[in-house]
DNA sequence: TTGAAAGCGCTAACAA
DNA sequence: TTGTTAGCGCTTTCAA
């Protein structure tokens, strides 16, 4: 089966291909009624669809966008993805995914190859390690923004979460109550990731200068299979926790998980209260308390000030960092 | 800033481009040293990285496949596509992204723009909506794959759940113990979509021929947010139900969501089961058995086939039906 | 062992 | 109002 191109259309319509390509693009001005009609005909009976792959040589352009998440598993990042998804589809334009997982070398890979295939911009979660190499696209002009982390090194469109607010929120939510020992639980602090660090610091400072009732702050970091265990040794101790701050939904996951195998009560127990809002934050025993983030309005924000980038590249345009504020959801579990 | 074509490099070579091009390809069988350190070199230098969008144009091949879901949100997409992605990692394939939202409109959009975008082939939860657009594709011979429901009238490959031996599951659990009346809750109905017709049906059909002590059977299903006020009605009756089936992730939320609400426990006033596994299933109070379905298998498999097709195009290819085997993970919710 | 030239399907400046 | 032509950046035959 012959593909058809617009050469084919030309011909059937008995017209050239540029009076096709004229018409494809909606340039009427100037075409004549007939001529108008035959090429309409033309399409419709030989069922045409124009080549974008050929258009996009063409006109530089690509109307598709590079998203690079660390885990498209993540609810977030499917949360911010399906917000750029959402506005591309009003603009006609098409988004290829990559996972780099938070190694920097599946990201490089992911970066040259959405180089490769022109893509008109990009939105990364970026690991922080390729700093050279974003360096170079921006330098060219590249259409880029971050999300969710900052790269300090470089001058790009941030967005992300105002984590020191969510921290004194969590703190705030914790310190006028009767809970005296506040567990921190954390993934692996040592990448540099910022949400991680600004939230970690965020607690330990506001609970040093005004922490209420709070008279000690323990930190737990690591790997998701090991926070269980590091869980458990720090309530091996006399004075143990009597709260606990999860920093995102994975660790929330850990804490429940010990929670309950240690047939402890919440919030009598220990209090919970956590970053991200989880499907079941409503209906758990007890409604959890949380503090969530607006994934939708930052993966869009995220996606329109791409777009304006890409839409318009003349525009001066000074790159700077945006926090969206998070919400407290205020339940039961402390 | 200029872009670094294939004639940069070949000046700056000394050589032809159709060389730099031999050499890029890795065919360097005929190539003199001399020739290719040069080219090395050059492309060192320049820093210059082929444009796959001409390249695609020529070879008619563009390492894309499309991916149209109904909808990301959903986790068992997120886990097929995070499958399917992985399989494009390692074959160096891309993926775009497509929400229908169960609209076939936007599905049709999708189908035509990621055909126009000439990727090498799609895989998709069809609406059911668009059959002769697929039948279009298909008679190309354009590669296909389809995940979660069957469109009968097509010939495509289609992966999912067995759907039957899951509500079979559902039903031997629940009828060698006490309960007597059994409601499945269910998105809605009238759509036609397989995974819901398939395991409605079959709970009823096996209620009737060996339900065991199961003396009654009733059937809820609706849009998500008209299911509570349903449930809520069914419970207002004398021989309301003893146990609730589940038909996905969703449905659950709103089970247990009403059961919160009513006060009642799991599982002495209702059991549940469901199908779908959930992030909190292993701590929720009680901890829930569910019926798993193996997402990410299924995606690569899905993923697989396509890329069979894809890459042995000429092979003799008869389109199939592949039931994947869901899982009892027994816990405490009945 | 390398290069010249044609062509993939489209757009756009310019000519007619 | 429409057609001619060149060219986007690459691959590939064929010739040298």
């Amino acid at each position: 089966m012959k593909k058809i191109t617009m050469a084919d259309v030309a011909e059937q319509a008995g017209v050239s291909k540029s009076t096709v390509s004229q018409y494809l693009n909606g340039r009427f001005d100037y075409m004549g009624k007939t001529t108008r009609t035959k090429i309409e005909q033309a399409v419709k009976d030989l069922n045409y669809r124009p080549n974008m792959v050929a258009r996009s040589l063409k006109q530089k352009t690509t109307t598709t966008i590079g998203v690079i998440v660390a885990n498209i598993l993540h609810v977030y990042s499917t949360q911010v993805i399906r917000a750029i998804e959402d506005l591309c589809n009003e603009k006609e334009f098409h988004l290829i995914i990559c996972n780099a997982d938070d190694q920097p070398k599946k990201e490089k890979k992911y970066i040259e190859m959405l180089k490769a295939k022109q893509v008109d911009g990009i939105i990364a979660f970026p690991t922080g390690d390729n700093i050279a190499l974003y360096k170079q696209l921006l330098d060219e002009g590249y259409p880029i923004v971050f999300m969710d982390r900052i790269v300090k090194e470089l001058k790009v469109d941030t967005i992300l979460l105002d984590n020191e607010k969510a921290a004194h929120i969590a703190v705030e939510e914790l310190m006028h109550k009767d809970f005296e020992h506040l567990a921190v639980v954390s993934p692996p602090l040592l990448q540099q990731v910022t949400p991680r660090v600004e939230r970690a610091e965020a607690v330990a400072k506001k609970v040093e200068e005004q922490g209420g009732n709070i008279q000690k702050l323990s930190m737990i970091s690591g790997e998701i299979n090991e926070i269980s265990k590091k869980l458990h040794e720090l309530f091996q101790h006399d004075d143990k926790p009597d709260a606990i701050f999860a920093m995102n939904d994975l660790t929330l996951h850990e804490v429940l998980s010990f929670v309950k195998k240690e047939n402890m009560k919440i919030p009598e127990d220990v209090a919970v209260i956590s970053v991200d809002d989880v499907s079941f934050a409503n209906f758990y025993t007890p409604p959890l308390t949380t503090i969530s983030q607006p994934a939708f309005e930052m993966g869009r924000k995220a996606a329109e000030i791409l777009f304006s980038l890409i839409l318009e590249p003349d525009k001066q345009h000074q790159s700077e960092i945006i926090r969206f504020t998070p919400t407290l959801n205020r339940r039961e579990s402390c």
